[in-house]
DNA sequence: TTGTAAGCGTTATCAT
DNA sequence: ATGATAACGCTTACAA
């Protein structure tokens, strides 16, 4: 690999000039730039990152923190901010956390190390206290799917109490009063969120919670289809069940028809996040829109404007979720 | 952040006495190690990754380049690949290739000016005489779901005619005659080798391959969809179908429901891959078995040995498939 | 406009 | 066993 001081020497002028000429500086002439750029041309010259941001303590990379490199949500999620970063000409350096305290502090502590100019973070295992400590630092970072009061303008999130609503209130009007909820884990901002839309919902039908309606599932498939099979063996009777995620749905579906349950004459179902299989489900899903590409794209937006200072773009950090309605729901009223 | 600087002052030491504490060099005193261990626990002292790297040219990372970064076949594939670094306190850097030859030259750029110490590619823009010649330079490479005879050592890859050939194999023993199959592009590796398959299985039963009952999809679950409507609007009798994977399977169950084809009782489908959601489809899918985790993670360990030289591990290159029996055939035997 | 030279924070080669 | 000191390849005051 060809260094500046060969380039230098072959141009014939000093490193800096060099150097000026690969980050454009203004005040170089162009006789001094011809002959630089022929150099490089000619020595097939790449400079070496790694020197550039010991020199700068920047990188052009930005640090993406998500908790698992697979499953619908996390891979939409990086396709969106990749995308957007990658029509900015930056790159994104990915890591996983896995829901762990440690792993992602440890992810986190890497990113930074490698000079990233940014972190995007989807996280939960870390403490808001630690992320508003990490705000501080000299990372600017920012915060997606969870939010952070002190920390507002770093975070992008969804109204999940709005999506959990929005679910089980298309249910109630539809006719359905014994509603069954799969929830996702309890330790979790979002799962929360949802139920409490949920909740809310039937608060406002004048339906009270039923605790034995409800299933406390961990977001995978196998987790709902143990949702409805609870529900059936414990013989609480129900016409329809929201879950608090799609792949809870999948699995309730899956377990509605081992138990010859028909879908959706026997059972309503509505999902949550609008991924891609549920279209591909049978019944297809009906479920709530989250609009998560968008959202990961506007994570990488804001570093774009305040990392890198792109003024024109405009930022907005509350995502709204909407309904969707496929084949999953079938009225009940008489 | 401190510096390898003010540790040394603080514990009284030279520079290089504290760099072969932290690289855990012999021949250093008890003393003066306990003297400069408590100095960086003191001033929490994280070492410059960037530093340490452009003075050794190595950096404790894998580079990973994928075709894109969601999808369950790529999902699975980095999570593989990541669980088994992580366990040998390595780190990924991921980056994307899009399946397009700019972007994949352009990631393996990215990832070698990051001082990688070796790139894991799954990549099929770029042509076997580019890795030929990348394989040959400082970064060691390994080469994924794609083989080169050239650099066989370094190539990991699924046996993909066995696997068209199983799938269509078992229509056939199942007394299916026209089975009409829905590829992949015809520009990939193993679309082709995966329609070679087919075709050595119907020509083993005396069935000659009749093009019209052939359609090039794309991979993704669309083209599934409109490879099964391209048929029954030609009127091309067909008892089942072989999908080159199972995006197009679950499109083609989809537009077979359009049709009020009811499978597998009017037609029998097989996928390929062994995706996640094929449980979770109805019928559930038939496909054929792509272990790609344990590649994935294999992969990985070809570096671990012959980059870290963990000597121990025992590599092996070729995976095979293996047929995976679910709901959606039925046989066609009268 | 151009060049000199001092960093950036490590590692590694020599001496001692 | 330890300490100077020269790399590593680039950026950036500061001078000229």
């Amino acid at each position: 690999m060809a260094t500046i001081y060969e380039v230098s020497a072959l141009a014939g002028v000093s490193l800096a000039s060099v150097s000026r000429v690969m980050n454009n500086h203004e005040h170089v002439s162009e006789k001094t730039k011809l002959k630089v750029l022929a150099a490089m041309e000619t020595l097939n010259y790449r400079p070496n990152a790694i020197a550039r941001s010991l020199a700068t303590s920047r990188s052009d990379c930005i640090g993406i923190l998500v908790s698992e490199l697979h499953g619908p949500f996390y891979g939409d999620m990086l396709t969106g901010i990749e995308s957007e970063l990658r029509a900015a000409s930056k790159h994104a350096i990915i890591a996983a956390g896995h829901s762990d305290e440690h792993t992602e502090k440890d992810g986190i502590d890497f990113l930074i190390d490698r000079n990233c100019d940014a972190l995007i973070l989807l996280v939960d295992a870390v403490s808001d206290e630690y992320l508003i400590e990490l705000s501080k630092g000299s990372t600017p970072i920012v915060v997606v799917n969870r939010f952070i009061p002190e920390i507002a303008e770093n975070c992008f999130y969804l109204d999940n109490v709005l999506g959990g609503y929005l679910a089980t209130n298309y249910l109630i009007n539809q006719g359905h009063k014994q509603i069954a909820y799969i929830s996702g884990p309890e330790n979790k901002q979002d799962s929360n969120d949802r139920i409490e839309g949920h909740k809310k919902a039937l608060a406002e039908a004048n339906i009270s919670f039923n605790k034995s309606l409800c299933f406390e599932g961990d977001f995978l498939t196998t987790s709902g289809q143990a949702g409805i099979h609870h529900f059936i063996e414990k013989k609480v009777p129900f016409t329809a069940i929201a879950c608090a995620n799609d792949e809870m749905a999948s699995g309730a579906i899956k377990g509605a028809r081992e138990h010859q349950l028909s879908i959706p004459n026997d059972c309503s179902i509505i999902g949550f996040d609008n991924i891609f299989i549920t279209e591909y489900l049978f019944p297809q899903l009906s479920t709530i829109d989250y609009p998560i590409t968008e959202m990961a794209k506007m994570s990488a937006r804001w570093i774009l404007k305040n990392v890198y200072k792109n003024k024109s773009l405009t930022i907005n950090n509350l995502f709204l979720p909407s309904l969707i309605l496929r084949e999953s729901i079938l009225s009940n009223i008489k």
